[in-house]
DNA sequence: TACTCGTGGCC
DNA sequence: TGGCCAAGAGT
């Protein structure tokens, strides 16, 4: 697929650009370095592109030095307990991806010798790994001129080229036109260029158009309507949901936990027991407990705002005394609370019930 | 194809 | 304040 009209200066423009901006970050080998031969670690660049999956830079940094302190490599990641890699994966959502990181780098420590494919297809092939990705690793680790399309990348091709099709149809036309730009030397730095442009200058409001060194060749600038591409359609109401949860304390202050199914919402995470979720406001949540105790319901719910859905959940607490628990749940002491693979909306109904319970000594200490 | 799947920051 | 958005993948 080639694409007439495509500029050939493009490429060369942004990699002059980059040369000069490229922001510095942990999992980055930057131009210049590149340029002395140095060349990424697949394993950090893979872990770094999982952990960027919808997720803003800053929100994975600290995830992404903790990481790679707990697990150099990716063998070291596989032989790790899954529950561990969850417990570290807490707080950055979509859990499919810790998941997913986990069964891959089983995959390649067993089945690729700890080596990473080097090609899209081999890559694809791997879990949590889809077109994006793959071609990201392909062209950051090994500089293979893969057709890289992110939504910093989709939005500056639709803005080059005024791409009128509205998402996610016109991604299919805005690949076509990267593999077209995508040079043959530097596709790694040209890729994260792209990506760097669409952060930093190309942004999805009020665009910084006059700092951007493709400005000249931007199709929606010479019309004045840059904000207006990518054109998506409008998106589907949130509705609320509904639930409760229960947080039972034993003398010893640990916490009553059990773990949800492997599949689905917050698959494989932990939370206190609580009730399905509903469309409507329960009548008596406190029957849905796990035993009987004499349950204070806390005097607001947690509104949590998930992708698809808002959450209203009802919090109780009781004090009980216990030796036992049923089956698959356990007590959680507080020394062991903050470690646990809590999703963030399950740390707030803890803390809603027992403040501070889910931050480690340290961060109280901090915070005060 | 269209839906599911988290969280925090921004204006 | 609430809607929008972020280096998407799996089904």
């Amino acid at each position: 697929m080639t694409n007439p009209g495509s500029p050939p200066s493009i490429p060369t423009d942004l990699l002059a650009w980059y040369d000069r901006h490229a922001r510095s970050l942990p999992w980055r080998v930057g131009p210049k370095e590149r340029a002395r031969g140095i060349r990424p670690d697949p394993y950090r660049v893979w872990l770094s592109e999982i952990m960027l999956q919808q997720t803003t830079v800053a929100a994975v940094k600290p995830y992404f030095d903790r990481f790679t302190a707990l697990w150099p490599d990716v063998t070291a990641l596989a032989a790790s307990p899954r529950d561990d890699v969850m417990k570290a994966w807490a707080g950055l959502g979509y859990y499919s991806r810790a998941r997913n990181l986990h069964a891959c780098a089983g995959i390649v420590a067993r089945d690729h010798g700890g080596r990473f494919p080097t090609t899209v297809d081999g890559l694809k092939a791997l879990p949590g790994i889809g077109d994006y990705t793959a071609a990201a690793i392909a062209a950051i680790a090994h500089d293979e001129p893969a057709p890289v399309v992110d939504g910093n990348i989709e939005r500056v091709i639709a803005r080059l080229f005024a791409i009128e099709t509205p998402m996610p149809q016109g991604k299919k036309d805005i690949r076509a036109r990267q593999a077209d730009l995508t040079p043959r030397q530097r596709a790694g730095d040209y890729a994260q260029a792209m990506m760097d442009l669409g952060a930093a200058i190309c942004t999805p409001k009020r665009p910084a158009c006059v700092l951007c060194p493709l400005t000249s060749e931007c199709v929606a600038r010479a019309r004045g309507e840059q904000e207006r591409f990518p054109v998506k359609p409008p998106k589907a109401n949130r509705p609320t949901r509904f639930g409760a949860a229960f947080v039972a304390v034993r003398g010893d202050g640990a916490v009553l936990l059990r773990q949800r199914p492997d599949r689905g919402l917050l698959g494989g995470m932990s939370e206190p027991p609580g009730t399905d979720w509903t469309g409507e406001q329960p009548d008596a949540p406190v029957d849905s407990a796990p035993f009987a105790a004499d349950w204070q319901a806390m005097p607001a719910p947690v509104v949590h705002v998930f992708t698809h859905f808002r959450l209203e959940l009802a919090v109780y607490r009781a004090a009980v005394v216990a030796d036992t628990a049923p089956a698959n749940h356990w007590w959680s002491p507080p020394d062991a609370l903050p470690g646990e693979a809590l999703p963030s909306v399950m740390k707030k109904a803890i803390e809603s019930a027992i403040p501070g319970a889910t931050k480690t000594k340290r961060s109280r200490k901090d915070a005060a």
